[in-house]
DNA sequence: CTTATTGCAAACGTTTTGCACGTTT
DNA sequence: AAACGTGCAAAACGTTTGCAATAAG
């Protein structure tokens, strides 16, 4: 993973919002409020995009090294986030997962495969098309992901590669 | 992985054919021909489905054990074939990628994320609103990669988690 | 004071690699 | 003979886990 991903799109409520959403989310669950659940949190919050857990642990332990914030940590607290479905993900197959935080609504992925950004886009009809393929199939649906893979404008023009 | 996976659609072309065309891009490439590059094509061409790499490799061993192919070779071989087009994979994250001889018509799949069964679907109308979307994007488009995932009807039937 | 959470390091499963030996051309 | 391919074992990679120590409720 030594890509570069800048592009995202901005979380569309407060922080104070979210957090409050993120502890009812603990409590309803017998879980705990810690400070490194809330970095990891805050962190994502306050910088947009996608990143892996191994970015998100570096980012963290510059910002708040007083924390001491270990990578399993990163790993089972976003695994959290994520069923709680305030992150998702997007997997890259061996290469890991990147995770953004999932408060905006549902979007595909169109990813340059020269220098690893990551722009959204949302379709309806290819959306419901989906559904229906999935119904045709006779399956419930549960999930589905697309990716487009290609090169950026940018990328082109520097055509490098 | 220890999910199943039956279902599949025929190669469209001959042994005899896939062959020769394999043996061209390894001689256009200064690459050698090997028993151990033959019987990993072959396999794949007798076994219709989606394989992971160990899955390839214990067949390649219980068939063909003279050989002694070791996994190594298989990544390899599948990486080559891959690269050459010749066959396809899909990727499930940490859990590895499964492949599959391409030399079928672009098709998306459909996964039960019950019992890891792949079908394969064709929607004229996705593949061409991708297209449209890149170019939106002013991307020069590559690939796409596109997965619903749900439950198939026989593990509904079985109520299986 | 009980229970959940943490950091650490070890374990995990998949994939890649270095290397001496073998095979293909 | 030269160059490429092989099997093996070790390493690498992202991720998960067991555990004793720590912090939250």
């Amino acid at each position: 993973m030594k890509q570069e991903n800048k592009v995202a799109t901005k979380p569309l409520i407060s922080y104070e919002t979210l957090l409050t959403q993120f502890k009812q989310l603990l409590r309803s669950n017998n879980l705990k409020f810690t400070k490194q659940r809330e970095v990891i949190l805050h962190t994502l919050y306050t910088h947009p995009g996608h990143f892996t857990p191994e970015e998100l642990y570096q980012l963290i332990k510059k910002e708040s090294p007083e924390l001491n914030t270990g990578i399993a940590t990163v790993y089972r607290t976003l695994s959290l986030l994520e069923n709680a479905g305030i992150v998702t993900s997007i997997s890259f197959g061996t290469q890991g997962k990147k995770y953004e935080l999932g408060i905006k609504a549902h979007h595909d992925h169109i990813i340059c495969t020269n220098c690893g950004k990551i722009l959204e886009f949302f379709d309806e009809a290819i959306e419901k098309k989906q559904e229906r393929i999935a119904k045709e199939f006779g399956f419930i649906m549960e999930d589905h992901s697309l990716k487009i893979f290609g090169i950026c404008p940018e990328c082109q023009k520097e055509g490098k590669s």
